[in-house]
DNA sequence: CGCGCTTTTGACGTGGGTCAATCAAAGTGG
DNA sequence: CCACTTTGATTGACCCACGTCAAAAGCGCG
């Protein structure tokens, strides 16, 4: 369906499978014939809501999203991004219901694709299966690394630290390059997603400018100094397994 | 292998996943019929460091391991329990380099089984696939709420929070029961887990048992008031998706 | 019965929160 | 084209939960 708009739409999540293990054209083919259900949103429209059973595997085609949850006293915390070439999640038709929700960040374009088709695919293609299993462990793996970065880093470190994560996924998406990016988030989104005050960001945010590590103006991120910015922030980027290609390795079974 | 015991040794791995999908006896069998590698470890002995490449997938039979990563500082942070029962990870035959320790925290009885095996029994057994894909879920729900827990929450409620979370988890794999469990956990390790320092956690544990919610001595904790400890410890058991169990759900497919 | 862990307690310092303005940019309507 | 509103960024003053340092007290165990 959509065919001919949506391929280009898909070349995020393509390239970013890539990265594990390059897919053949018949691969690519089969990704880009999966039956999108196109679902737009405007800035700061639910997605997906907390005690709803999923209806399908979102995946996001363009724009920003966020998982979150909300807090007894009304605040909110961000519990993971969700980028362009990001399905959230793999495993939702498993699960009866979720336990977070799931909003647009800016205006988006997301893709809704029945599990049982996905799983269709992943079956016929296990490359592709794969390569999916994949980056559902990446998103976990970051969201350990955010339990550390919440938990032990200084506000400084953690603005830069999640500037590096941002930074590196766009670019394995093809969103970022030359140590630049389109970073359409408010600092008070940068607080829900740090557990900062909005204040403290912004005091910490000039505080990364004045040192000439990066600017982050009209929705723009510039990294002037990667190396450093990363040994500030105690980056390693292992955690997102990039160039974790490894094709012998024996592929789970699809639920 | 070492079938006559290690027959009960999977009891905690079954229970758990009873409780996603009643397991019959054919699937039951093929889980205990799994070759484990059995492997005995000290308390604090690692168990896979960092940077290796998992040579097949841990399943805890006996004891408490932690996942934990080391920081720049030469402190830890705890990002996950490993309790009876729990598979780390799945998908790790995906990966090429571990990104995080796992350690015993206890004496500790571990079964490794080669992931060309485990996943040979989740394409015979399509709903066995189907709660261990659920029971990675669940993990990274953990991972999540985790987040809110070490961000937003104050040192009183998470160490309620944590408690809560550990008592459900032991119950549904059989060691926890009428508010009671055995948790071999040393305070110096609460601390790391919940990234506060060791003299606060103690503090905040007295501050638990004087307020009547718990107690927690000789490695044994006895919640009081549950629902009074989950109040404040805004603990909304969702995340662990007990009792998710919906056999309609599609199954994706093994990698 | 003395050595090594943990746990407990006390005194004191600080990173980041809160509250409350102010400023700036971008609409919006007349 | 300009008042008026809205939303987000910035700044300042003050405060507290939790960290650090340091010492004491239990408590197992050889």
């Amino acid at each position: 369906m959509h065919q001919g708009r949506v391929k280009t739409l898909f070349q995020p999540l393509i390239r970013k499978l890539d990265a594990f293990a390059p897919l053949n054209d018949a691969e690519r083919g089969a990704l880009c014939g999966l039956d999108v259900d196109l679902r737009k949103c405007e800035p700061q429209e639910d997605l997906i809501l907390q005690g709803q059973r999923p209806e399908g595997v979102v995946l996001v085609l363009s724009g920003f999203a966020i998982r979150y949850k909300l807090l007894p006293d009304g605040r909110r915390q961000i519990v993971g991004f969700c980028l362009p070439g990001d399905l959230c999640d793999i495993r939702v038709g498993l699960v009866r219901r979720m336990d977070h929700n799931i909003a647009a960040l800016t205006s988006l374009l997301a893709g809704v694709i029945s599990a049982e088709q996905l799983y269709a695919v992943m079956d016929a293609h296990p490359r592709v299966a794969r390569a999916l299993w994949w980056s559902s462990f990446v998103e976990e793996s970051i969201a350990r690394e955010w339990i550390i970065n919440v938990g032990y880093r200084s506000a400084f470190e953690r603005l830069a630290h999640l500037f590096c994560e941002l930074y590196y996924r766009l670019e394995s998406v093809g969103l970022a390059r030359d140590m630049a990016c389109e970073l359409p988030i408010r600092q008070s989104e940068i607080a829900d997603t740090l557990a900062l005050s909005a204040v403290h960001v912004n005091r910490t945010l000039m505080e990364l400018r004045r040192s000439g590590l990066l600017s982050l103006n009209n929705r723009r991120l510039v990294i002037h100094d990667m190396p450093r910015l990363q040994t500030t922030a105690g980056f390693d980027p292992t955690y997102l397994h990039l160039n974790a290609a490894d094709p012998s390795l024996a592929s789970p079974p699809t639920p």
